[in-house]
DNA sequence: AATGAATGAGTATTCATTCAT
DNA sequence: GATGAATGAATACTCATTCAT
């Protein structure tokens, strides 16, 4: 009897077909919103029975916490292999810096529909969902505002309220991404957005007195 | 003629039925979202029938378009009185923004429910209203992007993508009135938070080098 | 404004629509039992919406529930002005076990449909309606134990189980009104079955030696 | 030849799924009711795989059917050898009828399960099922209508309606063997159910004046 | 023969909208 | 104009049945 063979077989195809299925999902929700998708257009798009949904998920609500924590183990991936050692000098924490902001921009476009989707409908989903999802935005800010704080600590960064500014660079970052995905930087690529938003938030937008006055 | 007077009250009536429809729908979506609110849970907020809903509004939609209007004249009337004079120095510059950025916060704080809900759930209506939504997010920014534009112009500012920082401009502040009304930031007042802001979007995190080296 | 009146009259309205979904529901129950019984049935028996339905009743379950308290109120009408003076002789005793007998099967008969669904249906619904519906019974079983109780006490009837006779006399009275609306004695009447049953109570089956050997 | 011996070895498993899905609905059936029990907790309580349940079975009336049948087989079984030789005396008639009462009581007993389900739900399922069930119970009532149309033929039993009789003795024993498994007579045993009920049945409740009066 | 993933017909239920009063 | 009971179209979800392996 090869039900072992059999066994894994099957396993693999209700693989496939949860992953088919998730794709549809991403697809629909990204053209519709979450909350003008129904079932029925998410089985239509993957080409499956309307019930063959419910073999593989709960309802809708539970297909989208799928593409979500689809969404953050990419992110984890992208920031996986990242250096650990903290900045030794201002330039080191500059291009530390740059470099999350880069890893961040990149599977943020590699995910371009799922992220869009999530950053916008995530906290209309319900109260929990909402939670979920701020408590993700927490996290990164806190990432970011030890990071702030280190620099600080190190006299790399000048004196400030880093748990602002953490989520401040954190909805500076977001809203990129969305405009970007909306079409509005026609002719910009990544780096340039990338490269600016790294001066505005190292840099601010004054002029700078000592260069432009050497003499 | 007691027609004239009695029509004329009769508007009244109606009037401040609208506009208890209008706050019950506010509070009851600030409280479940748009999606999870059905017209009956805004008729019996409002203590009026279901019927009545349908003589001052078409639909949900209305009602919260209707919401995102009110917003809007309260944000116009807010800056109403804006001083438009452009800034003569880099003083100028920065104390204009501040006050824009003042102004700004203050608006949204004073309607919080609204400003709050039309942020988070605005995009996920329909396709109209996603346009509609981000061409006022567009419209910010690019009074803002002229506003830089002028800026660097004169030398007050760097010079920078003005396009690119304008709306990192724009997502910033919404992201730090989000983290607000969250309660992220105990203790912190608004004044605190704009300083912070205008201070990150001027100056940047840089420790500055002028400081450090008096000599 | 006539609200007064109106209220009645919508109130009115409201519970002559419940009735005839009520009489609806237990016409289509009692001819397709309540399994096999949609929601569509009734609402179709009764001519009105589908929404109307869910307006009086949260679902088939709860309309079953107030067709078994109808006929549960129709009981109790029939036994409420009945004598309860105890019997003082063994006639006595009879005569007043023949008029509940008869009071039962009377009540019973007038609500055919009903009483023939319930003792029928009443234990497959779920659980919770099983435990509701043998409570009833036991019930009645304990009035009769307790009448028994008390013709053994005075000597009319001998000594025997009265927990066990009462509960056979109960099933004794199920079981022939359920052939009765069978139609399993075409051309008896109701009398005769009281009588019959009250003499298998009473005497027994067994001839009577006395009477036979006069001489 | 091993097909040979292969083909019968394989009817006997064939066979023996067959029993394991017939013990497995006997078991939810009684735990949830026929209505409630899904092809899927059949399959499940018996372990094999869903589309095995098809190659025995049509469908879920089927195996109620299969269940009902069973029962009725054991029944027989248990009036098989019961001597067929009509009574001479009153008291042979009476011994005569314990001896059926008491094995029906111990065949229903035996088969506790399939028999209560059996019959709270037999008349639940449909028209056809319904007819079925209730011509089982005619038979029985018919068998105890013969015997009774003997008894009072030769004197054994005073005149009386023995159709009405005998379907009240049916249903008089169904009903104890419901409230027995229902648990409502603790402490009691079988024969002492069995020899009220057969006091009630020959003697019936009323006071014995004979045993009163010696003289 | 056994399996269990896939299927979609069948239903309960919700809720925006209407309209008689 | 206000009301709220009535409506039924729209949808989510279930589960018996099939069939490729």
């Amino acid at each position: 009897m090869p039900s072992e063979l059999r066994k894994q077989r099957d396993q693999e195809r209700t693989e496939k077909r949860r992953l088919s299925l998730l794709e549809s999902a991403s697809r629909v929700f990204a053209r519709q919103g979450y909350h003008r998708t129904l079932i029925s257009d998410i089985v239509n798009d993957a080409g499956v029975g309307q019930g063959t949904f419910y073999r593989h998920f709960k309802d809708k609500r539970q297909i989208f916490e799928a593409l979500f924590e689809l969404l953050l183990q990419k992110v984890a991936a992208q920031f996986q292999d990242m250096e650990s050692r903290p900045p030794q000098s201002a330039e080191e924490f500059r291009s530390a810096s740059r470099d999350a902001y880069r890893r961040m921009a990149q599977v943020l476009d590699q995910n371009r529909d799922l992220a869009s989707l999530l950053l916008r409908e995530g906290r209309t989903i319900d109260a929990e969902f909402q939670r979920t999802v701020e408590g993700v935005f927490l996290e990164f800010a806190q990432l970011a505002q030890s990071f702030l704080d280190l620099g600080v600590a190190r006299g790399f960064a000048r004196p400030m309220r880093t748990d602002i500014v953490a989520q401040a660079i954190v909805g500076l970052v977001i809203a990129l991404a969305d405009s970007w995905w909306a079409g509005r930087f026609p002719g910009v690529d990544i780096d340039t957005l990338v490269d600016e938003s790294v001066a505005l938030a190292f840099d601010g937008m004054i002029a700078i007195p000592n260069t432009a006055q050497p003499s």
